[in-house]
RNA sequence: GGAUCGGUAGUUCAGUUGGUUAGAAUGCUGCCCUGUCACGGCAGAGGUCGCGGGUUCGAGUCCCGUCCGGUCCGCCA
């Protein structure tokens, strides 16, 4: 028996008892003739102490920091308690130790505030896994994957696995390829999702089916976005949109109850795409807080409500010249600085926002209306401004213009900056939202065609359907896109989004094969080209396959946002940095010469 | 594919206008210390300034290239 108790357990209730810990040399301090070491391992730490009569053996095998230690003693109540550590009370008064297993000198602190380096934590992944701020991140991973699960046991859903070495489809993302040796020549695609199997599922019957699923997408990489991640993936048969979002609002709330005992009583709030579009400039706004967009002019034709153009724009030609003029008021922030406004306009102005300039209106305390373009607008002008922007005195009126989806979303990332400067996004609180009606098409200028927003087997509004069957998808002129029919078709597609990060997303299938079929012509694929690709979904719609739909949720990225992080590598037990490499590991890496021939590939690199 | 920030001791960083022997903290090693828990005190070791080239009397510092890492844009149905 290498140990009675753990690390983090032995109270003052347990004095005086015998016990044997084992755990990893936290830190050793030592006073001369005695001797304290904090003993540590997953449950907690646990202070040692070595008498004089245990020196000897202490200098003739030093034990050193991360060192594997094995501890015999007697439970003692301490004279001089700490109240930082659970077992603060007590201390292992040692009669017998052995070094299990020797350790070389850490390359960081095993602390909370550790000393290392990102790259370096990386290298020695094995290690900072033992810092108790990424052991609690990965604990939490846990604790949400098991609540998920207990719901959706309870509710009939069962966990069935599917293939990863599945086959490549071009449409979305970059499939990572696996060649095969036995059939020389020919390759696997690893998931990007488990999409169609979970679909052949329920024409198979299993009418509630979920999975904890790794999917692949060889893709570049961010803070957010691993090539591996995993999916809470789901599905469900003989449902209908409002089916969907019952049952996983049920599920999330449920694992804020259970992970973070947070009781999410309210509904969860639901708007359109285009009310996200139009009030926020984005499909997943944070909805913390509001600080809308104002429309003063817009062209975004999607957009069914927009407003026509304003009489108070004459002669300022920067605002005439504007596909767009959108504008927000930022609380309390009139007693900006000059310093203060032109630090805002360089972050508009960098590359990655990449707009020209700011403008601003200071909606003075006292009533009064102070803007940077003062000599194109009378005060009587300003103030409809304030208007539209529901200002009121004591805020900052900015003001972004330019074409249409480029300031739209420049100034949805203002309204988060600014949300962020202003405090308006409070960590601990967190608001869910349903955002519903995603357009069925996106024009692809690139490839000039029409391709799925969401994915190909979404199905579209049932009185959008006609819209799509008697419409050619051909666009002649790639410019007047918008004035297409197919873009204003809308789907049965619906994101859960959670402070403003997109958590889950999922829609109502297809299940007839006609319609699926006119979908795949719909985004310019042959009939024999969808046959080749699909063959084995339309077929299966031919024996009975019921209505269905589903959702899947971004597991990673639920956990860090519950666990307060941007960054969801804190919460992969072995992540990849942003080149998509393993570096603990040093993977992608070459392989034999032998593998090559096995699989008949040379290499002929460019 | 592009932008941007960074790379100096085991680690985290500082290093001024290009100028003597490249510093601090922490970690590490040795000695002292019977109540510490970020222990303390004394002493010591520790550097290919990412790599390659260039400018210069002289480069950690300036220029060019390259590699590695972070963040972002494009991309991610």
């Amino acid at each position: 028996m290498y140990r009675s108790h753990t690390c983090g357990e032995l109270q003052l209730a347990d004095i005086n008892k015998e016990v044997t810990l084992a755990g990893w040399v936290q830190t050793i301090r030592k006073f001369g003739s005695i001797t304290f070491i904090d003993l540590r391992d997953r449950y907690g730490i646990t202070q040692l102490l070595f008498n004089e009569s245990l020196n000897a053996r202490l200098d003739a095998d030093p034990p050193g920091r991360e060192f594997v230690l094995q501890a015999k003693g007697k439970v003692n109540e301490r004279s001089n308690k700490n109240a930082n550590l659970s077992t603060g009370d007590i201390e292992i008064v040692v009669t017998d130790f052995t070094i299990l297993n020797k350790s070389a000198v850490p390359p960081f602190t095993i602390q909370d505030d550790t000393d290392g380096g990102d790259d370096l934590r990386m290298k020695f992944r094995f290690l900072d896994l033992r810092r108790n701020a990424v052991k609690k991140n990965i604990e939490l991973r846990y604790a949400v994957n098991r609540a998920a699960r207990d719901y959706l046991h309870k509710n009939s859903f069962i966990d069935i696995e599917t293939p990863f070495l599945i086959r490549s489809t071009p449409e979305g993302a970059r499939d990572f390829v696996v060649p095969s040796r036995m059939n020389a020549g020919q390759f696997y695609a690893l998931p990007q999702s488990p999409q169609t199997f979970k679909q052949l599922l329920m024409v198979s019957g299993f009418d509630r089916y979920f999975q904890v699923v790794k999917c692949f997408r060889d893709e570049d990489l961010r803070a957010d976005r691993q090539p591996e991640f995993t999916q809470i993936d789901c599905e469900m048969s003989f449902v209908e949109q409002e089916d969907i979002l019952q049952m996983f609002e049920g599920m999330v709330k449920y694992i804020f109850k259970e992970v973070k005992g947070i009781d999410y009583t309210e509904t969860i709030e639901r708007m359109t795409w285009e009310e996200a579009m139009w009030n926020y400039g984005n499909d997943k706004p944070d909805i913390r807080f509001e600080m809308k967009l104002a429309n003063l002019k817009s062209a975004f034709k999607a957009l069914t409500f927009g407003e026509g153009l304003s009489e108070v724009f004459k002669g300022f030609k920067v605002f005439e010249d504007a596909e767009t003029i959108l504008a927000i008021a930022v609380k309390g922030c009139a007693e900006y600085t000059r310093k203060q406004l032109d630090e805002l306009t360089e972050w508009v102005k960098r590359p990655q926002i990449g707009m020209s300039g700011l403008i601003y209106c200071k909606y003075n305390s006292d009533g009064t209306l102070k803007s940077s373009v003062d000599k194109f607008f009378n005060e009587e002008e300003l103030r409809t401004w304030a208007t539209k922007t529901n200002a009121e005195p004591g805020d900052l009126i900015l003001i972004l213009t330019g074409k249409e989806e480029r300031t739209r979303k420049a100034m949805s990332n203002l309204r988060l900056y600014m949300g962020e400067k202003s405090r308006l996004r409070k960590h601990g609180e967190f608001k869910l939202l349903w955002v519903t009606d995603f357009p069925l098409f996106e024009y692809d200028e690139e490839e000039n065609r029409w391709v799925a927003r969401h994915h190909p087997f979404t199905s579209p509004k049932p009185d959008q359907i006609e819209t799509m069957i008697n419409n050619d998808p051909l666009i002649k002129n790639a410019d007047k896109y918008l004035e297409h029919p197919y873009a204003t078709i809308k789907a049965n597609a619906y994101d859960i989004i959670l402070n403003g990060n997109e958590i889950g997303g999922g829609s109502i299938r297809i299940f007839q094969r006609d319609l699926q079929e006119k979908m795949f012509a719909a985004l310019g694929m042959s009939k024999e080209e969808a046959q080749h690709k699909f063959g084995f979904l339309l077929g299966a719609f031919e024996y009975g396959a019921p209505p269905h739909g589903g959702i899947a949720f971004g597991f990673d990225r639920l956990c860090a946002i519950l666990g307060g992080s941007e960054s969801i590598k804190d919460f992969i037990a072995f992540p990849k940095n942003n080149s998509g490499r393993d570096v603990m590991i040093d993977a992608p890496s070459t392989i034999d010469h032998k593998q090559f021939e096995e699989l008949q590939i040379k290499l002929d690199l460019k």
